[in-house]
DNA sequence: TATTCACAGTGTAATTAATACACTTTTTTG
DNA sequence: CAAAAAAGTGTATTAATTACACTGTGAATA
């Protein structure tokens, strides 16, 4: 017996990667072949989603959508919006695309929208019948995205900033262990700015849920970096209710 | 003909309003009285709000809401939060109101929630058939709300609490001139602290969208303060991309 | 095995921002 | 004209931010 899907409700994940040179997001590729002609309809990407079961709460369904690309329970997940327009399916690829999916195309669906971040250096992402990609944020703006996608990875993009701005979810996107130059280079990309060396490990040397570990980097061609990690508890305790505001 | 509502989709609006001394918000009286008995079934609080209607953008259906309770329009309006728990109407006294109200108690219901700002002492608030009042934020914990309404309140704080951080929207919640001991109550009544006022004003002064005016207040029974004013010309101009992050 | 490459790692001085703190001024009211 | 009420103002100390350039270490390679 299949579960039921709410036929309004669905849920998207923008699934932010980071491999310590730039931040990427998975995409899924969508592809219409014209069963006679043989021509391609449709060659785009969408994000991962799906729609929720009438009986699913709405974290559980994004929740299903990464493990099921991943394989992963416990990633960091936060909604960060919903996306709602009555004309977000109707541009007419979108409508050829949902009746060759068997879906209604006349359907409203609003999508409650997720990111969630993970360190991609040790995930293989995998979905049958479907490709799906790493692709780096920076060339988005040369990628089709289909239905209002590109919308919802802007949108994406600056939650993920001001998140990172307040708190230190930039572990998330590391593994374990990692050195400083990852860490900033993190930063930089997300921020799609740079930061002086010194100035910015001046500055971590002052957190104290950062720690420095006795292990330092093997087999690479150049002085080993020292690794550092991240304490969760030392961060829950220091997570005083310090109060950066700006007029 | 009555413009039709979708079933499953429903925007729920945190009004906040600041009155010069706290923190308000807009609740509608949720009253259920047995016809027969005489007896109070139901009597507590909800949020603003309302199902969309089937070809109506989510934003359109908030600002619907908005209006019908203030009569304004282009009010500061956001996003900020999704709720869609299956269960999440389903306490017994909500399910009692459902059925009052002619709604199927079963249906399930996803909330699209926004908060907005208003400047509460230049609008009457009112809404045909039932009680609307400004309850002061610190209130809430003695308040019997509806359905999920208690959780929705938390998000929309911290979301605002958020915002303010890095944006200058309280002068949404400011008349057009307003003094710089009432801009200071309104950063402490929404973060629940206090400021020094000499260093308070010292920040004001370095911020040249907060400008100073030749008008002082009149007829107040102390020494009269000069009014400054929001210009938001200055403002769009001087929104630098200033990264202000913190690990 | 000496050289080159690649990145790790380090300190100081100058500027700017944040904090702590108390009295005088102006207007109304009784 | 005295009292009440809130406006308005300055300085010294500490902390944070910025700008800036060379040495150290290990692997690769010539």
């Amino acid at each position: 017996m299949e579960k039921q899907v709410h036929p309004n409700i669905s849920v998207d994940c923008v699934i932010f990667g980071f491999d310590f040179k730039e931040l990427n997001v998975i995409l899924v590729q969508r592809e219409l072949i014209d069963p006679i002609s043989g021509e391609k309809l449709i060659s785009d990407y969408t994000l991962a989603g799906n729609h929720v079961y009438v009986d699913e709460q709405l974290d559980a369904a994004a929740r299903r959508v990464l493990f099921n690309l991943t394989g992963l329970h416990d990633i960091f997940l936060e909604q960060f919006f919903t996306s709602g327009d009555p004309d977000r399916l109707s541009k007419p690829m979108d409508q050829l695309w949902l009746k060759s999916i068997n879906k209604n195309p006349a359907e409203r669906v609003v999508s409650v929208c997720y990111y969630s971040l993970i360190n991609s250096t040790s995930v293989t992402i995998a979905k049958k019948d479907r490709i799906v990609l790493w692709a780096p944020m920076k060339e988005l703006k040369n990628m089709a995205l289909a239905f209002d996608h590109a919308q919802i990875l802007e949108n994406a993009l600056q939650a993920l900033r001001n998140k990172l701005k307040h708190e230190p979810i930039s572990f998330e996107l590391l593994p374990e262990k990692f050195t400083l130059s990852q860490l900033q280079r993190l930063y930089e990309v997300v921020f799609n700015t740079e930061f002086d060396k010194r100035n910015f490990r001046k500055k971590v040397n002052k957190i104290n849920y950062i720690v420095k570990l006795e292990e330092k980097q093997v087999g690479v061609s150049h002085k080993p970096a020292t690794y550092f990690s991240f304490d969760r508890k030392i961060y829950e305790e220091s997570k005083s209710e310090i109060l950066n505001f700006s007029i």
